[in-house]
DNA sequence: CTGCACCCTGGATCCAGGTCCAGAGTCAAG
DNA sequence: CTTGACTCTGGACCTGGATCCAGGGTGCAG
């Protein structure tokens, strides 16, 4: 039988037990059922739903945007799974770009720096003391 | 004269009163002075250097980088200025790097999926679901 | 001198996503 | 039966970067 502790399913699935219990507090994962002990026993489906949550953590959704995905996914409505991966992915690009510019900056800055010398020929030191250009 | 009163500072630099009592207890930013009533005064060094921390912040820095930026400028130290800036653009470039990685996983699933019919037709709900694979 | 905007302190609260703990109960191998 | 590994609950704590609050004091224009 495919009966798993807790302890089991954290390890199938990659994460830890006290992460388990987490999501279980917040609406994520329900165990299959409990022992008289009080044990929880999990099935195959919640491993699933289990390694799901984790994937799409890693894909960059908010525990928040999980709950709603698998609540889609529960009623397979594939039109609005999309849209949902569609509004996440032009969340992730934002934050590319984002980072992108970042990165301009400390480029030209990092090229410009001579790396010895006066303080005042630092670019760098310079840029983040100059006055706003807009 | 060019004394400044906290709420003056704040403006002036572009951030909250409450940010810069915040970056006092953190050791980023101490008053020039304090009037008889307790009232922190500040001058065009403290707006300077305010409004580094707020440039840098936006170039990705923590405010423990941005303690040690300040600390090195202080010192006038280009050469680990230099180095600073280098470590924080390859940490960057990481941070892009799994984005874009985010990304094209979500652009490969978003372009495969029909946006119709069965769930078992679409391929988010597929690759969230699907064995791990390496 | 009144009124209102401003400032003071210390501490609480927030966000997300967990992680850790104490004290008690349970399961299974030997 | 013993022992050690596992699990239970409820709640405290963590990171980073603020933000907000209560209850009081101050500065200054009219």
């Amino acid at each position: 039988m495919t009966s798993l502790s807790i302890g089991q399913l954290a390890e199938q699935a990659g994460v830890a037990i006290d992460t388990v219990r987490y999501y279980e507090r917040n609406d994520l994962l329900t165990p299959a059922g409990r022992l008289a002990s009080g044990y929880r026993r999990y099935g195959t489906t919640e491993l699933k739903r289990l390694r799901f949550i984790r994937r799409a953590k890693a894909l960059g959704f908010s525990l928040d945007d999980i709950r709603a995905l698998l609540a889609l996914s529960d009623e397979r409505d594939v039109a609005e799974v999309k849209r949902a991966a569609q509004r996440k992915l032009a969340d992730i690009e934002l934050r590319i770009a984002e980072l992108e510019r970042i990165r301009g900056g400390l480029h030209t800055l990092i090229a410009a720096c001579p790396g010895h010398g006066r303080a005042e020929a630092c670019p760098i030191l310079n840029a983040l003391t100059q006055e706003e250009s807009a």
